[in-house]
DNA sequence: CAGCAAACGAGACAGAGTCTCAATATCAAT
DNA sequence: ATTGATATTGAGACTCTGTCTCGTTTGCTG
């Protein structure tokens, strides 16, 4: 009935904290409990507005501290789809090494796991004499199949 | 003997001008023979420095104005590896849609093209009802055996 | 509950890129 | 060649994301 090692990210993070012997503040708890409770991608100016929601005193600094500390932890994953910011992921542990795909008309973001793909990736890259350490693949295409059944536009997830 | 079909990429940049009513300036030429003058990715402060060395009075303005001339044209790519700044390829139109290696540890990029690669990509983007556009696949690896071999360490290609 | 270091907020700063505007240069038509 | 309409230019102000400084506050350990 309960959910396979679901070890709330939250606890994750924390216990992080106190490993490196980092403080638990109230800020920091703000910001926490912002990012593990939503499952949608955020800019850290996003992330400011709705910690703000819950503990006003969060400042952008504040929340441009813990962003390598949430992505250090490995529980959040940052991105650079090319735009003027950094995207940031809080699904990371549940999805390692996913793939976007993003809806040039409507900004709509699918994720998609291939292990055919990472396979290939590691093989190209071993016969050219690399060790693959991260990868980042953004698709950029235009879903008019989705947009005639009505599953696309502007639903912004 | 003679390269097949190798029209200079400059003329055809000219050429795109034209076809659209646009001028060709002397500040223009700079940057031009500047980008395609060289093999070099770039980025866009270094090609201000470039193109001011032909034509000192090329501003910074125009640079950026020229860029997505150049990358409509398609004869430039631009990129965004997640620095704090995009890159440029000149050799866009001879290898379109290739994929970049990056060394983290010595900032070596190699560049590589896979059919393979592509025709999963679009398997995939269809499956889940895109039209793939674009695609951008950046691998950050170490290239510890090229080092080895002393084939990558700071050669700066 | 005292004290120290970690963390904080405010706002100055940095760097890439954009925008404005008056001055200039290109190019087609004379 | 001259003209004139207008595309283009340079300088620098500006925006935006992100970083840094510094004096103050706060979490934690003893």
């Amino acid at each position: 009935m309960s959910k396979p090692d679901k070890t709330p990210a939250k606890e994750k993070f924390l216990a992080f904290l106190e490993q490196k012997n980092l403080r638990i503040t109230s800020q920091r708890r703000a910001i926490v409990d912002t990012v593990f409770g939503t499952d949608q991608h955020f800019n850290a100016e996003q992330l400011l507005e709705w910690a703000r929601e819950i503990d006003e005193s969060v400042s952008r600094a504040t929340v441009y501290r813990t962003l390598p500390l949430l992505t250090e932890s490995g529980l959040v994953h940052e991105m650079d789809f090319g735009k003027d910011y950094k995207i940031y992921d809080p699904n990371y542990a549940e999805h390692p090494n996913h793939n976007h795909i993003i809806c040039d008309d409507c900004d709509k973001v699918v994720e998609f796991e291939s292990k055919q793909l990472d396979t290939l990736e590691h093989e190209i890259s071993q016969n050219l004499g690399f060790q693959v350490k991260t990868q980042q693949l953004r698709i950029n295409a235009s879903c008019d199949e989705m947009k005639k059944l009505g599953v696309c536009d502007k639903k912004d997830h």
